[in-house]
RNA sequence: GGAUAGUUGGCAGAGUGGUCGAAUGCACUGGUCUUGAAAACCAGCGUACCGCAAGGUACCGGGGGUUCGAAUCCCUCACUGUCCGCCA
């Protein structure tokens, strides 16, 4: 959520950024505006009320202590009516801030100013592309053919447990499973993030804090009885380990790195892109998030992207970087990265990792705050990003390792498999 | 699930209807003293909103109520502790 303050200051200059969005801001803008001066209004008034209010009341005090009991009675009776006035503007104010709250949540992130114009993921700017794409052989096939082939991943088992999109893994695709998290985890331990293991199911004021809630409430899993929700992604539970905090500005950046299976309704995404592992609803992913000083969050996102592209250097897939377009960036990003893998039997890119800088957006919401010395507390940038998304990592290594006699796992990994061959 | 006690500032912990945004201690910041440090002493020290400022307003788990006046009384919800039951 953006701040009002930035708004009043920068109206003019957030509509032009807005524009790469294609999001009209000046009708949004200019509504919070207006409907904060009323607010401002409304408190004054509200404010002076109060005031007086106050005033009486320690009169009436005095005054019966003094023995004075008419003149109290006859001041009990002013006050009376100043109540009623300012219960009225009492909930108006309630009503204005409800509004205004209401407003604010519907005005995405003010996109950082390279962020490419474009409507959809056609006109994101490839900005680098690495690694050989290999040659298959002839009987190449795709991963969830291999997934049979070798037993490892069963998709219609999971469907008799649970349904569509809970696979199970069997043998050497379990341990594939745990292999790929311990590196992850290994990795960003390596690079100074702190291990976590967060909670699943979060409340409502979670939900809340990342801005699931309220507008993205049908893609999360619901328990009812308790009113939790499952976890989409651990940044959840991560990020709102920050909620109402202030941090001190020498303890910046702070560096968390967990994982988590991920649990998304995905309602409304059928069609493509939907076979085998391409889209699931429940799938592991370690997540890295990152609470940074204004002054150095770009600085650290770049830092993230680097982290990604290591691990996927070291787990030797082809890969390139996406720089999202404002019509593909996210609500609450002001600049996203996206790492994508070549899925060679698929013949085509997968999204692998989506790493943003969501700069005070997140932090708004979530009154995470920083401190320098005495001064007074200022917004934090968050930061997060998969390090990695598990199961299009395994379509892609499942794919593009396939040999004739079977699937080669990646130097790296085998210390964690135990085996460097699948077949 | 049953019973019971709680929820106050970074922490600990007073405060049960009026001058309480809230004692005190610790922590923290600045200063005095010291060759330096410690100790001692002095001062400062919550957040947000409004205001050029002076200052004002709100917040004692959340919401609502009683009252001229609520941290304090009432209702309600959430959470936490303890005991019992059940249990990986």
């Amino acid at each position: 959520m953006l701040e009002l303050s930035r708004i009043r200051e920068q109206k003019e200059d957030i509509i032009v950024k807005m524009r790469v969005r294609n999001f009209d801001a000046e009708t949004a803008l200019n509504n919070v505006i207006k409907l904060d001066e009323a607010r401002k209004n409304t408190q004054q008034r509200l404010d002076n009320d109060l005031a007086e209010a106050n005033k009486i009341a320690k009169s009436v005090g005095l005054l019966f202590k003094e023995g004075k009991k008419e003149d109290a009675n006859a001041l009990k009776a002013k006050a009376s009516n100043l109540k009623r006035s300012s219960q009225e503007l009492k909930s108006k104010l309630t009503e204005l801030e409800d509004a205004i709250r209401n407003a604010l949540y519907l005005i995405p992130n003010v996109p950082n100013a390279i962020v490419p114009e474009g409507n959809s993921d056609e006109n994101n700017e490839i900005i680098l592309e690495e690694g050989a794409i290999p040659k298959l052989h002839a009987e190449a096939i795709p991963h969830w053919e291999l997934a049979k082939q070798y037993n490892i991943i069963d998709f219609e088992l999971g469907v008799k447990i649970t349904g569509a999109g809970f696979p199970v893994y069997n043998g050497k695709g379990a341990r594939l499973q745990r292999a790929l998290i311990n590196f992850f985890i290994d990795e960003a331990v390596e690079n100074g993030f702190e291990e976590v293991i967060p909670p699943l199911l979060v409340n409502q004021a979670s939900g809340h804090g990342t801005g699931q809630l309220p507008d993205k409430e049908g893609q999360m899993y619901h328990c009812e009885v308790d009113d939790f929700y499952l976890i989409p992604t651990a940044e959840v539970p991560i990020t709102n380990i920050f909620r109402d905090v202030i941090i001190h500005a020498s303890d910046l950046p702070v560096k968390k790195a967990g994982y988590t299976p991920c649990f998304r309704r995905e309602a409304g995404s059928y069609g493509s892109d939907v076979r085998g592992l391409n889209r699931l609803h429940q799938f592991d992913k370690v997540e890295i998030v990152q609470v940074a000083h204004p002054d150095k969050s770009y600085e650290i996102l770049d830092e993230m992207v680097e982290h990604v592209k290591g691990l996927l250097r070291k787990l030797e897939l082809p890969f390139r970087v996406a720089k999202l377009c404002g019509g593909d960036l996210g609500f609450t990003s002001a600049l996203t990265f996206d790492l994508e893998v070549y899925s060679t039997a698929q013949q085509k890119w997968l999204e692998v990792s989506s790493i943003s800088n969501f700069e005070s957006f997140q932090a708004n919401r979530l009154k995470l705050r920083f401190r320098e010395g005495n001064e007074k507390p200022q917004l934090a940038h968050t930061l997060n990003g998969s390090a990695l998304a598990l199961p299009r990592i395994v379509a892609a290594l499942l794919e593009n390792n396939q040999t004739p006699e079977g699937i080669v796992i990646p130097e790296v990994l085998r210390k964690y498999t135990g085996f460097d061959i699948i077949n």
